[in-house]
DNA sequence: CATGACCTACGAAGAGTTTCGCTGACAATA
DNA sequence: TATTGTCAGCGAAACTCTTCGTAGGTCATG
């Protein structure tokens, strides 16, 4: 209902998701602080594409203060589906299976994670049943 | 030693690959006609990114024939595995175990795939200890 | 009030992506 | 041989992405 399909992030902008995901609400120089170490990201920089954020629904902006405030609209989690969705059509033809064995190839999960994953699947399966 | 880091695919690059990897070594105008239905790709603009894909050393192309032949370098797992990676750092932190729950949650995997995945941990979990 | 710090907004540059029209070369066929 | 079809190559248009310079507004402080 409330989801008028949010477009794809781009890189750049998945960088600036990622800090109000785990930041929450946060202001232009809040983001461009954060950034500027992994990315190097400056502030007009950063001010540009949170403002184009805005216009495509990724971001929302509360400018009742001087130093306007943006959220994230879409939690972590569902972004983070719609991109492995997205990735599993246009890379692995909608294998899931495939696209686990590379993940859990491509970097060393730990034993405490192989676990979690384990733990994950046994509720799928009860749940298939 | 043979890998000069390939640049990651765009969008309609992939496709094409995916057109490779399907088929082997294909002319233009049987990747056109593979993309035809799905994506309503044209001649020239099949011909134009697999001329840019040569470039970028994505793909090589034979030209022995009148009809050239292109040939994808890297082999489906490995394309896969570096964009898994890819995603796995710019959307999860890292985390594999975030990015195999969404997977897993975002498409139903049948019976058989889950105990596919099953049996992949069981290995790296041996292979671990 | 003047200065300087910080903010938003705008526009544009430069690179990359995707599409396609046009051209000239070559081949098959009438 | 003349026509028709297919091919590679080129260039450009339209669009997106990312970056940043510049301008103008607001606020605190001297």
């Amino acid at each position: 209902m409330a989801k008028p399909d949010l477009p794809r992030p781009t890189d750049a902008e998945l960088a600036i998701l990622r800090v109000l995901w785990e930041r929450g609400p946060s202001t232009v120089r809040e983001v461009t602080d954060a950034l500027q170490e992994s990315r190097g990201t400056g502030y007009t920089t950063a001010l540009k594409l949170m403002q184009i954020m805005t216009d495509k629904g990724l971001v929302e902006r509360n400018d009742s203060q001087r130093s306007h405030v943006y959220e994230a609209v879409a939690a972590a989690e569902e972004t983070q589906k719609q991109l492995v969705t997205d990735l599993l059509e246009r890379a692995f033809g909608g294998s899931a299976q495939q696209l686990v064995l590379q993940a859990l190839s491509s970097k060393k999960a730990s034993r405490a994670e192989l676990a979690e994953i384990r733990k994950l699947i046994d509720d799928m399966e009860k749940k298939a049943k």
